[in-house]
DNA sequence: TCCTATCGATTGAACTTTCAACTATCACGC
DNA sequence: GCGTGATAGTTGAAAGTTCAATCGATAGGA
């Protein structure tokens, strides 16, 4: 059904044509960006999008490690999907395991060098794709409505539970 | 590795730390709100997004149907992904296939009495959860901010095949 | 007419994500 | 010290997506 006609008896807040097609140009965007940047690491660095930031993060941190639960946030994974995603990682051999030696609960992805060589390779490419994709195409003023938007709409979404 | 620290001696156009601030909240931005609207649509209409979007997009149809690959494109899916999901939706009974008379190569995805029923149902809550989380969240001015940017970035990436 | 290439769609296997169940560790009150 | 509950992470199965192979229908040329 269309979000522009009413055809139920209940709420009758539906979207304005315009609020439609706003949406649609929207919801377009959320699928083929990340679809678009995805296609660019697999081809060149066979990483997924989720894969590189993980290791991002990772190589971000001092002793390029980090525990399971706090990457998980920096990745936007829930911790089941990063703990499979870290073990294909570590198949490959760019991450390791190793126990957090103050908190017998906590286990700590650790960057390899191998993981961190992929990386540096990986990156120039992907962020090459990100600026033809998005900071060539907008101005300055529209990167920061963006910006704007998103926090709004994040800050929205926590601050409901 | 961090976009903002070049370590490789490849290309020098990384990001300013500014960009990169409001590319990490518009990717945490393409992560949460797909989640967040899903989490709804699941809870309430045992349906995912993808889903709700090709049994609106069928009830938009004069007939309520359309060819399975006009129907991808509309949903956003590959015609595999949406052969696999209509199949899903075929065993609950929300859409039937037809093949098409007047091409033997075509098959219509119909929707039933029950699929529409069941997006009827639907409807309203999802459009209340996308009211909540951005229409009542943005203004006028950063809505329309954000259809010039989706559209941009859609242009660009449309442009390059 | 036949041969080939292309199109529209399906299929099954491989892969990834999600979900629920589980293990192990720690924190706290008693 | 000892249960009880919360925390951190793993696991396996189920659900969903992607990829390559396939199939039938059609279009276009020799």
């Amino acid at each position: 059904m269309s979000e522009g006609l009413p055809t139920s008896t209940e709420q009758p807040r539906w979207l304005s044509p315009d609020e439609l097609a706003t949406w649609r140009r929207f919801t377009f965007l959320m699928y083929r960006l990340p679809t678009a940047l995805e296609a660019q690491l697999r081809q060149d660095s066979q990483l997924s999008f989720v894969e590189y930031y993980a290791l991002a993060a990772l190589s971000e941190q001092p002793g390029h490690r980090m525990r399971m639960g706090d990457l998980a946030v920096l990745a936007n994974s829930e911790l089941s999907r990063l703990s499979h995603l870290i073990s294909r990682l570590e198949k490959r051999g760019f991450v390791r395991r190793e126990p957090d030696p103050t908190n017998g609960r906590c286990i700590h992805a650790v960057l390899t060098d191998a993981g961190h060589a992929h990386l540096v390779e990986a990156a120039p490419g992907h962020v090459a794709e990100v600026r033809k994709l998005v900071y060539d195409v907008l101005d300055p003023n529209e990167l920061d409505g963006l910006r704007t938007a998103a926090e709004k709409i994040i800050d929205c979404i926590d601050s409901r539970q």
